[in-house]
DNA sequence: CTTATATTTCTATAATTCTGGAAATAAGGA
DNA sequence: TCCTTATTTCCAGAATTATAGAAATATAAG
């Protein structure tokens, strides 16, 4: 009985809590809108590519990456709605109406409001 | 190679990764500071008991919720501490020092600013 | 058209996680 | 003590996911 919402933040749960495809994605938030090839990505890390290939599969699957091709490579880039969907379906349900009870959640969104 | 940090986040983000421990963590942070008996929350997900009592344990080896016996039951509540500081490490690496990049998350985070 | 590079797909094995039944433990009440 | 309620632990089978080798596909360059 589970919603459509909360089947979509299991699946971008469940490909973000695997050490290899949370350091790929945080390697792509980190690199930017303009993204990195699926090489590159293999060589900073240190994966087989076969390997990387699967674990973006999983990533672009939940909608937390997508993909162009550029020539022979692939480049690979994180979807920030997508991440930004995450957040606030976490953080969503966290107030209920009582400001007290998620100060500390308050908190890190405020700090994060930096940027 | 992973960090602590990076570790202690692929735990959290398996313990969410999953319908049933998903919803759970939900009622949990819905239902305040006071928390819910095991057996209220078996009751109101309709979940068998002994599968409730091990997706339990996942969320406080995670470190997202905490016990305390109250008479025979045992009361559990979501930790906000812990979930700030998920909330922190997803959106920590994802500015860089670009503010227009991560303007989605950004905005996300100054919507649950709110309460 | 042949070769080299980039990435994916196929496939099988290994490892992990999920589920529910049955028994065990813990606490309170008769 | 005995019984009931509340929850956990143990266990085994089922299902899912992870890993890596080998082959296949796609593109570009000579």
């Amino acid at each position: 009985m589970a919603s459509a919402k909360a089947v979509r933040a299991v699946e971008a749960l469940s490909a973000l809590a695997h050490e290899g495809r949370l350091s790929v994605f945080r390697l792509l938030v980190r690199a930017g809108p303009e993204g990195l090839a699926a090489g590159d990505i293999a060589r900073k890390l240190d994966v087989l590519p076969n390997t990387l290939s699967a674990n973006l599969t999983v990533l672009a699957g939940a909608g937390l990456v997508s993909s162009r091709r550029d020539g022979r490579s692939i480049i690979y880039k994180a979807d920030y709605e997508r991440m930004a969907g995450l957040l606030n379906f976490l953080i969503e349900d966290c107030c209920n109406g009582d400001a007290s009870i998620c100060a500390p959640v308050a908190a890190t969104a405020a700090r994060a409001a930096c940027c």
